[in-house]
DNA sequence: AGTGACATGTAACCAGTTACATGATTGT
DNA sequence: ACAATCATGTAACTGGTTACATGTCACT
């Protein structure tokens, strides 16, 4: 049974051809927000890919540092990657520490949750705006590399789809912390200093 | 450094006392959405939490099944629950293989990822349905307990912000499905059978 | 006698994280 | 000299999960 992160790197290289190096900073970026990864899952990954044909890998030089290892995909990399895609995935998992807390907000004192609150949506403000940039790229590299047709090609569409999941998913944290500020405020007074 | 279940059970505990099994049980039913819990981690934390003095139970014979064992919060046990509570947190972790998916939506042929996408957004519906309901229960015995007054009390505000939290999210995911939908159709075959 | 809910635990495992380790090149 | 970015890896840890283990009571 293979690993998530081995099919995230997968799914990685089917858009393009990466290092280890660029796929790490790339994921970072694009997906942390639905699969964290760090760079020494991302090297074993690759090892085992490789052991297994499903990747390759070309040494490039780097003008900078020392020599890269370009992987893509091979054509049994594909075909696997492409039979997970079309399979079942089971439901999301999420930690989220600051629900935990919420979870407890009742018993703290208002301007105590309130304060909390607001750090909350700040993170997610920046998340936001984050997200709101990477779509702009996409659309942007849309309209040189293929006329602004708005078609979308295969690439562009797997790119879209999880930065608009992002942009949604901080949409509705923003909306449950305005939401919330309301709530907390209605709050009855547990403990008055 | 203490184990996030231990502060799980501790925020659950805070709102009434539980045994286990029921912790367990209530768990799953409304903190699933923000962090999964299993029973063979409960038992350990309630035993470390009560040895350190956090936590106290009392054996209540059951109606049926062996003794329960009823924990509730000492007032060290709740200190630390709120000191912990009034803490920063950090970012929400989420590990989401259909998005990972998703990612490679593009290089499927469009019915298929439009069949995989229809069956995420009927999973989605039916946890909007399981917060809506947990929802009203809420909101039903806020009725009885506090005559109507939609003022919240400490143990509603908490409940009431995890599911409302859970509501949105299912929400926006609704949404995500249906603009992917779009997306899709909209999409260049890459393949023609 | 068998299933299912009640009820509590332990042990083994593993995926992912943190910390460790090395080294080149560029800029200050 | 020192810091920062580039670049690739290994080793130890650990929190959470899966599987194992046991036993009662009620219903069919």
């Amino acid at each position: 049974m293979r690993k998530m992160v081995e099919y995230v790197v997968l799914a990685a290289l089917v858009h393009e051809p990466r290092s280890g190096y660029d796929l790490t900073k790339w994921l970072t970026r694009v997906a942390s927000h639905f699969w964290p990864v760090v760079h020494s899952g991302i090297y074993p990954a690759l090892a085992v890919l490789e052991a297994e044909g499903l990747v390759h890998y070309e040494a490039v030089a780097s003008e900078q540092g020392p020599e890269r290892k370009v992987y893509s995909l091979t054509v049994r990399g594909r075909e696997e990657l492409l039979a997970w895609v079309d399979s079942p995935a089971p439901t999301a998992q999420v930690r989220d520490e600051q629900l935990v807390r919420a979870l407890c907000y009742g018993y703290l004192p208002r301007e105590e949750a309130l304060a909390r609150l607001a750090q909350v949506r700040q993170a997610h403000t920046e998340r936001l705006a984050h997200y709101e940039g990477l779509e702009r790229q996409i659309v942007a590299a849309d309209e040189i590399g293929a006329g602004g047709s708005g078609i979308a090609g295969p690439a562009r569409v797997g790119k879209l789809l999880v930065v608009r999941c992002g942009i949604i998913s901080e949409q509705g944290y923003l909306r449950w912390c305005d939401e919330a500020a309301l709530l907390i405020e209605s709050m009855r007074m547990v403990v008055e200093a």
